[in-house]
DNA sequence: GAGGCTTTTGCATGCGCATGCAACAGTAAA
DNA sequence: TTTACTGTTGCATGCGCATGCAAAAGCCTC
């Protein structure tokens, strides 16, 4: 009876159509929205459909349509909470519009990973890359078949690349300026890798407002946003003679990594010794065993945005390559000691508004 | 001169072939390993193919050939680092056999999501479900269409659905020796979901074990497998007026909850006054902040063996339903304290082989 | 150089769906 | 009743690739 085994394949329009007395464009017709079907007969190719529990076959229809409903996701540091949270932004508000990710998980050099470059053949509606940069091949190829690419928190020289980020710059002098105002005067930067332009536009800006501030050395280590590299870069900083009693963290995942050796590995008390500052304001900032003071990036907000760039260039494909920030805020915790002034309290959260 | 302003379509076979001077179809035999085509013509086409940069077109060769390549994987929790560990892990071992993830981020209760219904319709060739369980419809409907469905880390009662878990049996069993060995007397239990299976076979083991050691009573609270969850479930527990001095955690990132709210809001000393075990050994647990005794669930191998079920249902359909455990083991840290004898260590880390 | 073989190639078709076009039915207006 | 529409339907085709089959081209052997 069974065509095969267990797989008798999947039901198609022209079973429905059988069923329904009907023809396979009709059935088609009846699943597009907006399409030319009587009510009468779309009612009787529902019932035949469900009665089959026909599903319609998503990849004949791209093929059809030449549109996928399919975004592809390259991502790397998927063990930092953030991106892991961005992730799952993504992933629910794109499902809001009937689209899915196919994920690819990269190493944080996504330029230089060629599993990358065969995205393409998925036909994926549009490209999105969190903790990674696009390769300039994949980049053309890109813009030849006209399928948009942001990057989610990094940014690119690229042109035809959308990016989309937080507050990079104002975050970073915005700390600089709260380290002073709470009385420090020994600073010390841990950033991502040497590599990430988003770091080094938060190091550029942390060190040229302390300097404004009269204070011209910041010292610089690198984490490369992983954990252990993060630890590993405080204990550098953490051995120097004239060690900082301010460390501004490129990531909140490096800023645990500096609290756990800070506190557990030299027995230094925070903030009393070291403040340390982080960004990105992950769940586990809250959290009692971190609770640390951070500028905040919304997730959800930059997922919407790197969403609202990628509909706008399907739109209209002519498009150029689009950049867009989303506000944070200094979130106030117990990794540093307060100013004296500039605290507010804003839905149940200590905010610093100098 | 372009087709419409900036999307000429990516090249086909057929533009290949032009270039090439060959047919189409030499072409697709050119990209389809162990077909018929004399070296030097495959030479040339894939010559042609690169000076066009042609990538083949997955979702035509998936209409061919009845292979998508493409697993979907369900998941809820994703803010839980387990199971972004266990993505990535998934992700990173598929792709090593040119397989990709499409991802649905879906509710604890997956069963209840009509959205994962849908999931067939994308053609992919097998189903993992982590933190999650299939709908029956979902399940017959893949049974039906020959989609091997495998769930990491919850159990089914449907036939047809393979699953692959740690040690949940034996890790509760472990975890009560030990908290008796070390001479508490007062337990709990802060499991996950109530309908969780397994979060329900690790409590009935945990008694179960401790019943024979004599105590009868353990406190048995619900975290729903979340951070607020498992906090507001510790605080029920200390409430209480004769409280537990031994807290197991279904999940590690429980555990991290009950540790916070132990430590912080109550102000307790772990391990003095309670200990607190967890299960998972996810990287966190080692870190200094948390420290906390955990029993491993190593996710890159729960990531293997629900792959190599996959493959084993894709190569011979008939097959039935698979039930792999993976081993862990009790690595000792500081949220517990040592029991007089067993303690071993092992690549650097403590274990407990009683 | 002819017959028998193997290897290589092209042709034709199908996978499941969308869609332009023509045929058709139904309705209202003349 | 005829004409002019509007709204529904089916037909035919194409999306890009894989593959069975037959034709063609080599290759060997005698």
């Amino acid at each position: 009876m069974s065509r095969k085994k267990t797989g008798r394949r999947a039901p198609t329009e022209s079973d429905v159509a059988k069923v329904a007395g009907v023809s396979q464009s009709a059935v088609s017709r009846a699943f597009t929205p907006g399409a030319s079907v009587a009510e009468d007969t779309r009612k009787k190719i529902l019932k035949a459909a469900q009665s089959l529990s026909y599903q319609p076959n998503l990849m004949a229809r791209s093929m059809a349509t030449g549109r996928s409903n399919i975004i592809a996701l390259a991502i790397s540091s998927l063990e930092n909470p953030f991106y892991a949270q961005v992730v799952k932004e993504l992933s629910e508000q794109l499902r809001e519009t009937g689209r899915h990710i196919l994920l690819f998980t990269t190493s944080p050099d996504g330029a230089a990973d060629p599993e990358l470059e065969r995205v393409l053949s998925y036909q994926v509606d549009a490209l999105i890359l969190t903790a990674t940069t696009a390769s300039l091949e994949l980049t053309l190829q890109c813009q030849k078949t006209g399928v948009p690419i942001v990057q989610i928190n990094r940014e690119s020289k690229l042109p035809g690349i959308s990016t989309v980020r937080g507050e990079n710059q104002r975050a970073a002098e915005r700390i600089a300026d709260f380290f002073v105002a709470a009385g420090h005067t020994r600073f010390a930067f841990i950033g991502g890798s040497k590599g990430s332009n988003i770091s080094e536009i938060r190091q550029q800006a942390f060190a040229g407002r302390l300097k404004l501030a009269g204070f011209d050395h910041v010292d610089v280590v690198h984490g490369n946003y992983t954990f252990e590299g993060a630890a590993a870069a405080t204990r550098t900083l953490l051995e120097k003679p004239d060690r900082a009693d301010a460390i501004f963290c490129a990531s909140d995942y490096m800023a645990f990594a500096a609290l756990d050796v800070v506190k557990r590995e030299f027995g230094l008390g925070v903030p009393e010794d070291i403040a340390i500052v982080g960004v990105d304001d992950v769940p586990e900032a809250g959290h009692a065993a971190y609770d640390l003071t951070t500028y905040s990036q919304p997730a959800a907000a930059l997922a919407r945005e790197a969403i609202k760039i990628i509909d706008s260039q399907i739109a209209s494909p002519g498009r150029r390559a689009q950049r867009r920030e989303v506000r944070g805020q200094l979130i106030l915790r117990g990794s540093t000691r307060l100013p004296p002034e500039g605290v507010l309290t804003i839905d149940n959260k200590k905010v610093w508004q100098s």
